[in-house]
DNA sequence: AACAGGGGCAACCGCTTGCCG
DNA sequence: TCGGCAAGCGGTTGCCCCTGT
């Protein structure tokens, strides 16, 4: 069955001829395209509207990057996917030059495979069950869990297409906080995908800001992307205008902050088991945003205060009682602030210098908000289990 | 050299969404 | 508010090319 613009007219199908090509991007180029079903017809081609579309959008356009996918646009790819699922549109808009039909593709051709290969579920990124039951078999206990065993022993885990592709399956803070109280031994999340191993038996995606917990925390692999090359990782930082600044920083690693900003920012009462189970969560949001965003892309969606010169910003900015990006201006190499406003659903950027950017962004820029509302943060959006999180704001 | 099988990719199909009268 | 149309999107199909036998 055609399309139904097709019925109406013979049509060509099948593989595009270089004359078709000419014809397509002569008179789109001289016309452009504000209505498909009309292009055929004054290209002089024989195709449908929407055959002209696509083969425009996926093929012909000048501004499409073409070639093999380098190793940062797979992890782009990765780390988005795990937030969104097959919203290949959506990962698209994050590779500047990339379809989503190519990036789909590329998916379903190379990237799914290297995962499967690796013992992680290609939908929810989880470890597959097979890799479970070897992988957990005599592990050494460790209260701190890592991604996969975080996600393993949350409500969702497997089964329908929606909980499937929701990389977070918290139900609930208590759930959440019995979930990780029970959690058995973690086992190591298989390298070079995520391109984050840690030498230590948690596998923990992330490490955390070396500045408070040197001694503890595990150092970041060299070369990843997101480090300030002496051990630190990320950090996210909150500040609340209602109530005044109020800027923490958050030991994701540890289950703590410092200060009860968290709890603060998710309407909730104080819970240690939830606060380390949040802050699984928050560092896998933190770790697609850090790697989501690209230099250039007119998107300055950066939620996490990255290494040590950002907690130092954040924790004078408490001291201080003055708003972080005030105390922002030069001296680091990396720093970053959010400043939300729940009341308003206004999220302000500042200052996002970093190699992540590649220096790209000064002053207040707009936040990602589309992406914040495709992972539910802040209970917008819906059909992703995170929007069953009893936040209130 | 011929054939089979598999992988990659371009294109198609059909459902959903958004716009407009 | 409703219906029609166009565009957007994700899943699927089928062709082409490469590699192994």
């Amino acid at each position: 069955m055609g399309h139904h613009c097709c019925s109406k007219q013979k049509v060509k199908r099948g593989l595009w001829s270089p004359e078709e090509d000419e014809k397509l991007v002569r008179h789109i180029s001289e016309h452009g395209h504000s209505c498909w079903s009309s292009v055929p017809k004054h290209a002089g081609l024989q195709r449908c509207g929407k055959s002209c579309r696509l083969r425009w959008i996926n093929y012909l356009r000048p501004d499409l990057k073409r070639g093999t996918f380098s190793e940062q646009e797979e992890r782009t790819i990765i780390d988005v996917h795990r937030i969104l699922g097959n919203r290949w549109a959506q990962i698209a808009k994050h590779l500047p030059g990339r379809t989503d039909n190519e990036v789909k593709n590329f998916w379903n051709s190379c990237i799914k495979k290297k995962l499967i290969a690796q013992g992680l579920d290609p939908k929810t990124h989880n470890l597959l069950p097979a890799s479970k039951t070897l992988l957990h078999g005599g592990g050494a206990a460790n209260p701190r869990s890592n991604l996969a065993q975080f996600q393993t022993n949350g409500k969702g885990g497997g089964g329908a297409a929606p909980a499937a592709t929701t990389p977070f399956t918290i139900s609930s803070p208590a759930a959440a906080k019995a979930a990780f109280e029970v959690a058995p031994a973690p086992a190591m999340v298989p390298a070079s995908l995520y391109d984050i191993v840690v030498p230590s038996p948690t596998g923990m995606l992330m490490a955390h800001d070396h500045h408070h917990r040197a001694a503890a925390a595990p150092a970041m692999p060299a070369g990843y992307p997101y480090t300030d090359g002496n051990g630190g990782g990320m950090l996210m930082s909150f500040s609340d205008q209602n109530a005044g600044v109020h800027a923490s920083s958050m030991d994701f690693l540890n289950g703590s902050s410092s200060s009860s900003s968290m709890d603060h920012a998710g309407g909730m009462a104080n819970c240690n088991g939830f606060s380390a189970s949040m802050g699984a969560f928050m560092e896998e949001t933190a770790t697609m945003w850090a790697t989501a965003v690209e230099p250039g892309m007119g998107v300055a969606g950066m939620f996490v205060a990255q290494q040590q010169q950002g907690l130092v910003v954040q924790e004078e900015a408490v001291v201080l009682g003055r708003p972080p990006t005030a105390l922002m201006n030069g001296g680091g190499s990396t720093a970053g602030c959010a400043v939300v406003d729940k009341s308003a659903s206004v999220v302000e950027m500042v200052d996002v210098s970093s190699a992540v950017y590649g220096g790209a962004v000064a002053g207040p820029t707009a936040f990602d908000l589309e992406l914040m509302e495709s992972c539910g943060m802040f209970c917008g959006g819906a059909g992703n289990a995170i929007d069953q999180l009893p936040w209130d704001c």
